[in-house]
DNA sequence: CAGTGGTCTAGACCACCAT
DNA sequence: TGGTGGTCTAGACCACTGA
């Protein structure tokens, strides 16, 4: 473990913990770094990423102030697998594949998904379940190039775990789009409610840290059980 | 302007104009440094903002790739004003005052806007039109603490510009939060179609530097209208 | 193996804040 | 004025890539 990564987990840990109060200031760059027997350019990297994901504020000639967030706004934005946010928020979930084959991209699937005609792909639906009432309809698309082997179980349990522990593959960024469509039949997968119109629609693009994209995924939500969480910085750290 | 800053905006303004090609690989860390004269620290300190901003991604052994991404994919997620963000994508786009006012924090509006009971704010209702339809309706509480005058003139024009130009306050971060909302009264002040019974609703508490709230926001969008990008990294420089 | 990015250091100077 | 965070440097060593 990175020493800047062991400090920003200690922290994060402190400030969750309630042992950094919100609006209260951790101690500076000088004291941490002697604190934790580094380099005031360590502790700054460790601060930076608390800085990004929202627990602190740095103000120029006072110190780090500690950020007042609401409760559980965890990174409902950001790249987090649907089995990540159902363990961090407690859902009672469980996850139904509906299909699952291969497919090669054709020149429609190729406009929406970003792969290139002819490129080989796992296709498949799922349903999930929240307490009981089925309310997401996950639609994906995966390069067989880099996942050659898939089953039922990979895509019940978690596939970004199965992907990154057992393929070993670095997820590295996704671009996301949150539209309002109309429903389709294949909506009625879901327990709709019977005035439903919308539905709303995320559908991203995922890569791998060397930049190639591996996923598309179109996840369709029940509109009424939609809430998507972001915490946004002006300029991040440059202009 | 900071050095670090400069190299960004070289290095940003020549991937839009293309003389960076998406999927070839920036000069390494070294060459830039010297061809920029600066440190090799200060280069990466640049790089690392546009890893932030999804221009590039940083292969390891490699090199830093340059990112395909799509026309028109800018900050639409983020923190970018109204104003900034027509000018960016060249909306035709109007913006109308329904009111403006003084009031006092009550307790049901310090439930959702995070101000305490009995702040003063300014109180206000806009109507942003888009090709002369009226698609999105803008309510919003400022503290007047941070912003004693505020004037028809400052909300049709670029409230942001006003508050960073004029009164020369740094606006910092925020939080925001999208669901899908039934139909209120006052939604029909926009131009709905018939059947529509959905607005998608954007709630944003905005922060200064020295991390006081000073803007809450609630954007009503019509739902046909609605479109949010999102950029997103799978753990933001630390795990 | 040489070249790349990743981590870390010790030190310098600056801009800003409080006293 | 002393302490804070912000910028920048020069150098070191490591882990990884590709030839």
């Amino acid at each position: 473990m990175k020493s800047y990564q062991r400090i920003y987990h200690e922290i994060e840990e402190a400030i969750l913990a309630g042992r950094y109060q919100p609006e209260s200031f951790l101690p500076s760059e000088n004291q941490l770094s002697t604190q934790y027997d580094v380099s005031r350019d360590t502790v700054r990297k460790a601060l930076a990423s608390l800085v990004a994901n929202g627990y602190i504020q740095k103000i120029r000639g006072k110190g780090s102030i500690v950020i007042q967030r609401e409760q559980l706004r965890f990174p409902l934005s950001g790249l987090t697998s649907y089995h990540e946010l159902q363990r961090a928020y407690g859902y009672d979930s469980t996850t139904e594949v509906v299909s699952l084959e291969k497919a090669i991209i054709t020149p429609e699937l190729a406009e929406s998904s970003g792969f290139s005609v002819g490129e080989e792909v796992w296709k498949t639906v799922r349903i999930r379940k929240i307490d009981g009432q089925k309310v997401i309809l996950d639609k994906d698309l995966l390069l067989v190039k880099y996942i050659p082997e898939l089953t039922e179980e990979n895509l019940t349990h978690s596939l970004y775990h199965y992907i990154e522990s057992d393929l070993k593959l670095a997820i590295a960024y996704a671009e996301k789009e949150i539209t309002i469509d109309n429903l389709t039949p294949e909506d009625h997968l879901l327990d709709l409610h019977e005035n439903d119109i919308n539905i709303v629609s995320v559908k991203s693009r995922v890569y791998l840290a060397d930049a190639a994209q591996f996923q598309y995924t179109e996840s369709r939500h029940q509109v009424d059980k939609f809430r998507f969480f972001d915490f946004a910085r002006r300029n991040p750290s440059v202009y």
